[in-house]
DNA sequence: GGATTTTACTAAATCGTATTACTAAATCGT
DNA sequence: ACGATTTAGTAATACGATTTAGTAAAATCC
């Protein structure tokens, strides 16, 4: 008898009968329940002000058949007609390392607080997946992007936020550490332990840091009167996050003149590598060499001897990192951000340096 | 003129003509640009069969229009209509472990290769924040939940794969370790190093793995005819994941009578807590005595001494946790599938064993 | 050469929600 | 007592896709 077979009333009513396996109740279903229109459940249950002339009686008894039929209203659907998806995307080059793990504990708190989610995409420094990961998160519609210790080339549409990135485009807010400080913090330890005569281990050239903190390495050095002579700068090589690569790195640098008393690593991982290279090679850490890193991980504390080295505030420059982010995306986008935010460095002292003897 | 305002052809042409910021192109301008109609812009872009009987050439023309419009379809509108998000949900005690990082690696690398992505949520073992982030995720239109060493007490009308879990709840699968080979490989290899006192870590209640892993290496231990006297068994406590905990736990252990020759740890963390607070009380390890951990984290090969660990291919379960969840999503319901997947350890000898001498 | 099938499409419904634009009845002001 | 406002809602549209149902015209069949 009806036209056009608009409501299923005797279909719906079959899925109310069984109790267990609810699903998918819609605004529909809840209206039909109160026997109101669709778009009055929707504004009481909003809390639009459109409802300010429904009566608080009607409103309860809204509030309350919503409550019974477990109503959950659709995100997807909501994003669609909303246009806000309360998700942003996450690049980061692994998973697996410390360091990803500490700065995306601090995003997953922020945003989590804020009502975001995150998708996250690890690239494994290849350009390629850099890019297509980043056409994948805008795919699915995410609000904004933070890049985490990732290149950022080209500008977007979308709101980004780089951590420790070092490209400086246009509209991408940096969250970095203050590098010279760190620089000066290490040197200036080993300078007053009585070390002159330092080796370093530089990353591997794509990670973002890598120039910088050499650069203000060096510099903190020359003013500073400690020597880096050129055969005793040695690099990380290849893409594996363990600290093998640092222990192959301090192999080549002992198999020069090797007559450094201390080793300045580029984190904490190669660190616990140059370790590993010095003791193999009868040094002893540190009453031969001392050793410092960076980052402070939760294994530099524990390792054996305890790692000295630079904090970088990784968890917090993680919410930082969330939270600018959505300031912009937020943001009119007439008015401008604050484009770079610098996080302080601190440096912990533990059993890896020691004064010099020799 | 017209009655409705049903089409804005002026605003969308004023759009077109700015070429930097192209954003939202609808299938409606593909359709308008080659003057046909959304439904066979869709058909022929989604290779549907019903593109069978349009001719190459026009749908050669709609394919070269959407790609000069560099159209890309609306993930939250295609989602609606096909009720499929691509997207599932991950519950982890927190994101700073290497556990946590390592299996999410696995899990990753699988959901990415089948076009899936993944929202995160850690409880920090508290109850209710895993009650809450699960009905997050649930609002999130997830497909599925993998929970990650979590406990998992109901079932759910969403399909649910458990890694290291060890309740036993209809409809969830579990990615569990092979346990009794696990303790046996241990027990053996100190055994057969003379070891036949033997102290052990056992985990935080509320870690899933706490009682199988203790209850297996007991009943190994009795088989072998290595001894694990009452108080030479302690416990971890409370909630850090640094190896603070392992530490302090045998701080305790020492503190009673002490003629054990080994210690067998929960797991690599505590492990290295372990050594620590052996080697403070002036016993070397494994001169006095050994240590062996559990899960083979990255940092344990270079830990200093290297770590005799019993290996969970953490990486794997997830990939397999992955690829059940994504099974259990796509199969029939009525079909059922099985229900606990077990994997195998591996011992990994190192460093922090050695024979016997006193 | 008329009926049937195939070709090449399009209109309309749908997913579940939010919002804009209405309407009918009750109340208010004068 | 009559027009203006408030109250209590509803109908229609939009978000951007997919899918079902349909329709003209051309090609094929008998």
């Amino acid at each position: 008898m009806p036209k056009k077979h608009k409501n299923k009333a005797p279909a719906s009513d079959a899925r109310a009968a069984d109790s267990a396996v609810q699903k998918n109740v819609s605004l529909k279903d809840v209206a039909a329940a109160v026997k109101l229109s669709p778009t009055t459940v929707s504004v009481v249950l909003n809390y639009s002000p459109l409802a300010d002339s429904i009566p608080q009686e009607t409103k309860d008894r809204i509030i309350e058949a919503a409550r019974n039929l477990n109503y959950r209203p659709n995100y997807i659907a909501r994003s669609l007609r909303n246009q806000r998806t309360h998700t942003i995307g996450v690049l980061i080059p692994e998973m697996s390392e410390g360091y990803s793990a500490a700065v995306l504990s601090g995003v997953e708190e922020k945003l989590l607080q804020e009502g975001y989610f995150y998708f996250v995409a690890s690239h494994h420094h290849r350009p390629d997946l850099i890019e297509r990961n980043t056409q994948f998160l805008v795919a699915r519609c995410v609000e904004g992007i933070l890049a985490i210790d990732t290149p950022i080339h080209q500008q977007s549409f979308l709101p980004i936020v780089s951590i420790s990135g070092h490209d400086h485009v246009k509209g991408v807010t940096n969250i970095v550490l203050n590098h010279e400080a760190a620089a000066q913090l290490a040197i200036a330890h080993l300078h007053a332990l009585g070390h002159r005569k330092v080796a370093i281990i530089k990353g591997q050239d794509f990670s973002s840091d890598t120039e910088v903190r050499s650069n203000t390495i060096l510099e903190a050095a020359r003013q500073s009167g400690v020597e880096i002579r050129d055969n005793w700068i040695t690099q990380l090589i290849g893409d594996d996050p363990s600290p093998e690569t640092g222990y192959l790195a301090t192999r080549r640098l002992l198999s020069n003149e090797t007559d450094f008393t201390a080793v300045l690593a580029f984190n904490d991982i190669s660190a616990i590598g140059a370790i590993r290279a010095l003791r193999e090679s009868g040094l002893s850490v540190p009453d031969d060499v001392s050793v410092i890193g960076f980052d402070d991980i939760t294994a530099a504390e524990f390792h054996n001897p305890a790692l000295t080295t630079i904090r970088q505030p990784l968890k917090k420059m993680g919410s930082l990192g969330a939270e600018y982010l959505l300031l912009n995306i937020h943001k009119n986008p007439a008015d401008t951000l604050s484009v770079e935010i610098t996080v302080e460095p601190d440096l912990i002292v533990r059993q890896s340096t020691s004064a010099v003897t020799k």
